[in-house]
DNA sequence: GATGATTACGGACGCCGTAAGCATA
DNA sequence: TATGCTTACGGCGTCCGTAATCATC
């Protein structure tokens, strides 16, 4: 079998449930026909690809789930993208935002049915990843996504074969409490580094995780003091007013902060979509 | 059929030859296996994929083509990664480079073996999106790949899952005839709009088409007054020397040139390698 | 010994080739 | 009329389910 669709599909699940009769149950197959996938892959590419019970990938299996589902998302994407092209245009303009784009996409969106009334509309927030594979598979028309990265650096996202039609790209800020010291002492504002021991907020779902950050940074990760799991931008601004820790956000939500030194960061914002909705990507920029 | 690979790589073989039996024929199938292809691909995507008679691509067709190119590439590139997580690494070294990173490519082969002197080293030019596809496929170890972008895009190459290790940005400069009279009339440089009358030299293994700079610049496309097929940089700089034309090149190759005043363009080298060798990564920005 | 992955086997379906049909240049 | 795509049909291979086997917690 050369790596069939289904295999692959059934060795994500496999990896992702940690399980092959817990595949087998989500997949509608038997525990047998998932083993028989998973055997065909691997005597196929030659290579184990999983360690049983505990199921877990091996090294091999690690490198093909990053195709797999590279694959399997832009499977869905073809699908979708083929039956755009033979429906004529949706009276509905479904976009995606990430939080910190929320307001944005709501511009856009407004502008959008200032030209045509009679678009029916959504917004939906979430993050990234998640609304790219969103409009790569049809389910969003349009995406507004954000992220830090390093300047000239698209931000990372699963890659669908959507086109990111314009961003814009912001300083951050390091969002401090009311009294912090570093908001007097340092006039240039701290390096990353210099903040190793700072208190961080991780905000998953705000602005990534610290992870990414240093990712992006090319440095050293950092423990994160609180986690904060909201979606909302007002709760982990008011989290740092109240004090409670750090947090690297656009410059221009930050009420408190100070810019940063080093290394150049930037906060970039993203527009996916297929058919380049005009208005919406006016309304962005401006 | 649920979008097989046979079934897209059929159907992109029928496109690039614009032919059912000439697709059998290169594929080892008989002309009814094609056609029964295509129609259950037509079947299952619920839309005409294909003219006949001519053999065309449709509209829908033209969309999923796109998707199939990357989804076989990245089939192969998932085979090709399993293997190489398999075998212990080999003790050769094969880089790929557009013409004008030869020399930074070279420069990071040597340093890479001054490492390890038993490296079987190997040096192959191409186009960009050759070598982005060889690397993904494994054939080749790295590659060195350039081009002409607007500042902070990536280099447009398919899209295969190896990561853009390191990358460089230059000024670009108009490479004109040592007696050209651009070169004493402007100071600042022309804008490109100004060179849409100039005598462009179209260099596709070299520069890139003339409608990709057009593209980066999200400018009109230019007329090529002339069009040199050659691999070699040499070539170019000999037409234009002569004064044959003009071109676009990284200014540290140019003799008599002027910088373009606008818009903002970046002559981008990038390294693509799945697993970074740090010498060659090193040798580059160097 | 229970849970869970593998192997054995058989039925059904799907894929592809042969061959006949049909449309277009 | 010739070239070339499509449809009909049949054999063979593949896929998946049932059931028995094997391994691990």
């Amino acid at each position: 079998m050369r790596m069939d669709p289904r295999c692959l599909r059934t060795f994500a699940t496999v990896v992702r449930l940690e399980s092959f009769s817990a595949a087998a149950r989500e997949l509608g197959y038997t525990q047998s026909a998932v083993s028989q996938h998973i055997g065909s892959l691997e005597a196929d590419l030659g290579a184990t690809l999983l360690h049983r019970r505990p199921v877990a990938p091996t090294e091999a299996g690690t490198r093909l789930l990053e195709h797999a589902g590279a694959i399997l998302l832009r499977l869905d994407a073809a699908r979708a993208d083929v039956a755009r092209a033979v429906a004529e245009p949706p009276g509905r303009l479904l976009v995606g935002a990430t939080p910190l784009s929320a307001a944005a996409a709501a511009r856009g969106l407004a502008a959008a049915r200032r030209e045509r009334a009679a678009l029916a509309a959504g917004l939906r927030i979430d993050g990234p990843a998640a609304i790219a594979m969103a409009v790569a598979r049809g389910e969003l028309d349009a995406g507004i996504v954000d992220g830090i990265a390093a300047p000239n650096d698209p931000l990372a996202l699963p890659e669908t074969g959507v086109p990111v039609v314009r961003f814009t790209e912001e300083p951050p800020a390091v969002a401090l409490g009311p009294g912090h010291p570093l908001l007097a002492a340092a006039r240039e504002g701290p390096a990353l580094e210099d903040l190793a021991d700072a208190r961080w907020i991780e905000a998953p779902r705000v602005t990534g995780t610290l992870d990414a950050l240093a990712m992006a940074a090319r440095a050293a990760g950092f423990r994160p003091a609180l986690r904060y799991d909201g979606q909302d931008v007002g709760g982990l601004l008011a989290l740092v007013e109240a004090g409670q820790g750090i947090a690297l956000l656009p410059a221009r939500v930050v009420r408190h902060g100070v810019p940063l030194a080093a290394p150049p960061l930037v906060h970039r914002t993203e527009l996916l979509a297929v058919d380049a909705p005009d208005a919406l990507a006016e309304a962005l920029v401006s």
